[in-house]
DNA sequence: GACGATACGGAACGCACGCCCCGGTTGGCA
DNA sequence: TGCCAACCGGGGCGTGCGTTCCGTATCGTC
């Protein structure tokens, strides 16, 4: 690859992430082009697809936290809720976090899985409410995400939805 | 008004309150139209806009929540969540309650109000957090009534989100 | 039954956006 | 330094949608 193809990439990859973060997914591509101070055309000889690039910006950062999410879980509960955290905060200042949910069906599917097993543990141990799904989860999940972005709290609505996911018997 | 402008303005209402039910607020206006067997141009006759038609459609039924909402009120917690439950019954099964909020600066601004009186009362009697806001509510409730349209069970969703807002001093 | 006002339908406009094409330019190798 | 391949920019295409315009049809009155 040529010197300036490498240097446009991560000029496009730059301004994507910016943009993104601050605008979520619906950013026209033109504006990303245009923050890169590069053409639109350039930016599909890099990506061939808008979501794509989206992808691209977003799969590193959702990897990271997926990862996270296998560390030691002496207690279930407290992993599960620590991972919720972590996705509240990032979404709370970056936009595409919640975005990514809906557009790349990899991200989501990434999610899924993760929540997934982090629940079960949890709900075989008895502290999370045994009637929530993963497919719950991930959808209570991207509707609250997205509400940090409309004026709300982001710190209560956590703590709103923790507390509703514990079960019962274990107030 | 004559006879076949008056028919035709049902027929369209009618159209409406299907389409925006089922598929919410981006569906097509032409879709609306030719549902209602006529054309664009008549749609346009008797609404000014695709968001005045929306509002016409959903108005009469977010108007007769909120007027429930002033209803004798023992018990102020309960006549929250009896609220919230009215709101996710009706959101469960028709796709524009939820888009109401966002489309509608009036609705919105209704909702936040009968939201707000109901959440005072309740936090005054101390069975409901009181660092939640009505913004807080308004927008939390949003992005639930959303996520029980991407495959996630309402009733479960509501139970914790309901239980996530009491007290924790009353659990 | 004729006439004017009212309403209709659908073609057309403007706009926004994702995506592609092509004439010109630039980088790196010989 | 010269040449070719890789790359760039941005104008342009196709699409979808809200909205408008206007020739035609219909209603209701005299």
């Amino acid at each position: 690859m040529r010197a300036d193809a490498a240097r446009n990439r991560e000029k496009v990859l730059d301004a994507a992430r910016e943009l993104f973060a601050t605008q979520g997914f619906e950013v026209p591509l033109d504006e990303i082009a245009g923050r890169a101070g590069v053409g639109p055309g350039t930016v599909y000889r890099h990506f061939p697809t808008k979501q794509a690039l989206f992808q691209a910006v977003t799969e590193t950062r959702v990897s990271a936290m997926i990862a996270s999410a296998d560390a030691p879980a002496d207690d279930p509960r407290q992993a599960l809720f620590a991972f919720l955290t972590k996705m509240a905060d990032e979404a709370s200042v970056k936009r595409d976090m919640s975005d990514a949910i809906t557009v790349s069906p990899e991200l989501r599917k990434s999610l899924h899985k993760a929540l997934g097993g982090l629940l079960r543990r949890a709900q075989e141990a008895g502290t999370v409410r045994a009637d929530v799904t993963a497919t719950d989860l991930v959808v209570l999940m991207k509707g609250m995400l997205q509400s940090m972005h409309d004026g709300a709290n982001p710190a209560v609505l956590l703590e709103i939805v923790l507390k509703g996911l514990q079960s019962s018997r274990n107030p």
